[in-house]
DNA sequence: GTAGGGTTAG
């Protein structure tokens, strides 16, 4: 009888298995019967319990059954990395391959790609490089897959060139191989080295595919080149590469990074289908434009329509509020967002640092001092960053000091930090504080990002320092500068030194200023830009106040529409005005926002 | 039986 039955348990348990498989308590009870049965022995169910767990993300338990296994198989180590990677747990990763190269068990062809990739994710570079060695040693170098993976890592290392070098040395590249390198170039912000092999590819006769497609719109906006993402996007079209809604998605993206809001929601509102990713990259790219009407009029009607706003959408709703002074409409969507009781939807840390922003700005320093100490969840970098730029627009000192001593202690070699205090300092003419602070930076060895601006022009990106002369045209560029600068002073334009933060005298403070990149950068277009058509500038760091009055004149001066993206934002000049968001009865708006829920 | 590529934030 027991004979009879047991065949049918068996496949019972494995069915079972099956039917629980995203259910983590039924996984365990079916465990324990399949430990009690002595059905464990040959290990076929425990591996496909042990897959299940894998999926479900129940890791500690994953490794539990794996370790009662008998002797696991290759297979199962791989299973087990496959588990550890999915689930972002590097530091498992790392002690797992220690104890199979101590247990003598050989990795084959399949371990190396999730090893790699969890070296990645632990970010130590010296781990990654003895890596290296053990694929080397193995032989497993020339398998495209790995060395796919190897070049990821250490392009995200920042190791530009042993990522170049292994990428330009493998012997086989095929298409997942050249859209992996060159999306990993976009992620990690090197986007003109994207567009350069992008060209290689093209001139490699490679055929690209939508997987290209989106990585080289994504470096467009990067970059500010509409006219180059365009062109590939039509290219793409002509090919009958099929366009689908991540293509159209990041087309869109492009557009509202270029300050091409206008095209963007024609784009948007032809759209044959909208998915949470189109709003919110709508509604986060006019609020980065400085159009907070729009993008809380897109919340109510993304509501209307009865899509569900996911973390993204509310940071875009957040940030709208925030550069346009809106406190209470932001207390009432962060309150909203809480009150919505969705797991997905607990605020995180970006939408507390959005909260501080959005304070801060507003003057309410103190206010946004006390949020952060009685917020839930631990305050990082970001948040406190946000609360030290707010006392630097406000240049409050005490409270500055306050913050800038905790920032400087936790991530002391970023710059950034450093700098906002020494600017703070320095508004308040406190110099022996600034020299403290530089000698600080000195001794740590932080380093200032040097500031840089960009404007595209015949396909090329063409990029400038501060006082740059690199440029072939630079003696045009500066002739033109001074050409400007006399004319914007006769119409009253005065250089704020105020925003040159180095104790030095009068006239070499003006000459400093004179000579910022993003002046530089849009000299350059005059020069080159076609007339009527807008000039966009793109810098890598905030602009400053005095360039944000010099473009001012400029567009006054020269009728030219003037799009400066900067780190964190849009300015558009149009004739001599800055554009100002639209106005809107947000009161109201909100209100349709709350009978929505 | 298992392995490499894409969109919104920072």
């Amino acid at each position: 009888m027991l004979a009879k039955q047991t065949p049918l348990t068996k496949q019972m348990l494995s069915e079972l298995l099956r039917a629980s498989s995203s259910k983590p308590k039924q996984l365990k009870k079916i465990h324990a019967v399949v430990i009690r049965t002595g059905f464990s022995e040959k290990n076929s169910l425990l591996t496909q319990l042990l897959e299940n767990l894998v999926l479900v993300g129940d890791m500690c338990y994953a490794r539990q059954v794996f370790d009662e296994m008998p002797k696991p198989r290759i297979f199962l180590w791989n299973t087990l990395f496959k588990g550890y990677v999915r689930n972002q747990l590097p530091f498992e990763s790392v002690l797992l391959y220690k104890k199979m190269r101590d247990l003598g068990v050989r990795p084959d062809e399949f371990t190396y790609p999730f090893v790699v990739k969890a070296i990645s994710q632990l970010g130590v570079l010296p781990c990654g490089v003895s890596l290296h060695a053990h694929v080397l040693k193995n032989g497993f170098e020339c398998l495209g897959i790995v060395a796919t993976e190897l070049v990821m890592m250490y392009m995200k290392f920042g190791e530009l060139s042993s990522a170049e070098f292994l990428f330009e040395s493998m012997q086989v590249k095929d298409l997942v191989a050249w859209n992996a390198f060159i999306a990993v170039c976009v992620q990690t912000g090197n986007s003109a080295i994207a567009l350069e092999y992008f060209n290689k590819m093209c001139a490699d006769a490679v055929q690209f595919d939508s997987f290209t497609v989106v990585s080289m719109l994504s470096a467009c906006g990067q970059l500010g080149s509409l006219d180059i993402g365009e062109e590939i996007y039509d290219r793409a079209r002509k090919e009958e590469i099929e366009c689908n809604i991540i293509v159209e998605n990041a087309r869109l993206d492009m557009h509202l990074k270029c300050g091409s809001t206008e095209a963007a929601r024609v784009l948007f509102d032809d759209m044959k289908q909208r998915n949470v990713v189109s709003w919110s990259t709508m509604i986060v790219g006019y609020a980065m434009n400085g159009d907070s009407g729009e993008a809380l009029a897109l919340f109510t009607m993304m509501q209307n329509e009865g899509l569900r706003p996911n973390y993204v959408t509310f940071l875009g709703v957040l940030s709208a509020c925030s550069h346009a002074g809106l406190v209470n409409e932001g207390k009432r969507y962060f309150s909203l967002m809480v009150r919505l009781n969705d797991k997905n939807l607990e605020p995180r840390k970006e939408h507390y640092a959005c909260m501080v922003d959005l304070l801060g700005r507003s003057g309410l320093l103190e206010e946004a001092y006390e949020f952060i100490k009685k917020m839930r969840v631990e305050p990082d970098t970001g948040i406190w960053g946000a609360l030290l730029g707010a006392c630097a627009v406000h240049r409050d000192m005490i409270l500055g000091q306050k913050v800038a001593d905790v920032l400087v202690e936790t991530a002391p070699d970023i710059g950034s930090y450093h700098v906002l205090l020494s600017n703070i300092y320095a508004a308040a003419g406190k110099w022996d504080c600034v020299d403290k602070v530089r000698s600080k930076m000195r001794k740590l060895g932080t380093k200032k990002v040097a500031a840089y601006s960009s404007v595209e022009f015949d396909g090329k990106i063409h990029f400038f320092n501060r006082g740059d002369i690199s440029h072939p045209q630079s003696k045009a560029i500066y002739e033109k500068l001074d050409e400007i600068l006399k004319k914007i002073r006769n119409m009253g334009y005065v250089p704020d030194t105020g925003s040159v933060f180095h104790d030095v005298e009068m006239e070499e403070k003006e000459s400093s200023l004179s000579h910022h990149s993003e002046k530089l950068a849009i000299a350059f277009g005059l020069i080159n830009g076609r007339a009527g058509h807008p000039i966009r500038v793109m810098k890598n760091l905030r602009t400053c106040d005095d360039c944000h009055v010099f473009s001012k004149f400029v567009s006054r001066l020269t009728s030219r529409e003037i799009i400066m993206r900067d780190k964190n934002r849009f300015h558009h000049f149009r004739n001599g005005d800055k554009e100002w968001s639209k106005f809107v009865n947000m009161n109201s708006m909100f209100m349709s926002v709350i009978r929505c829920y």
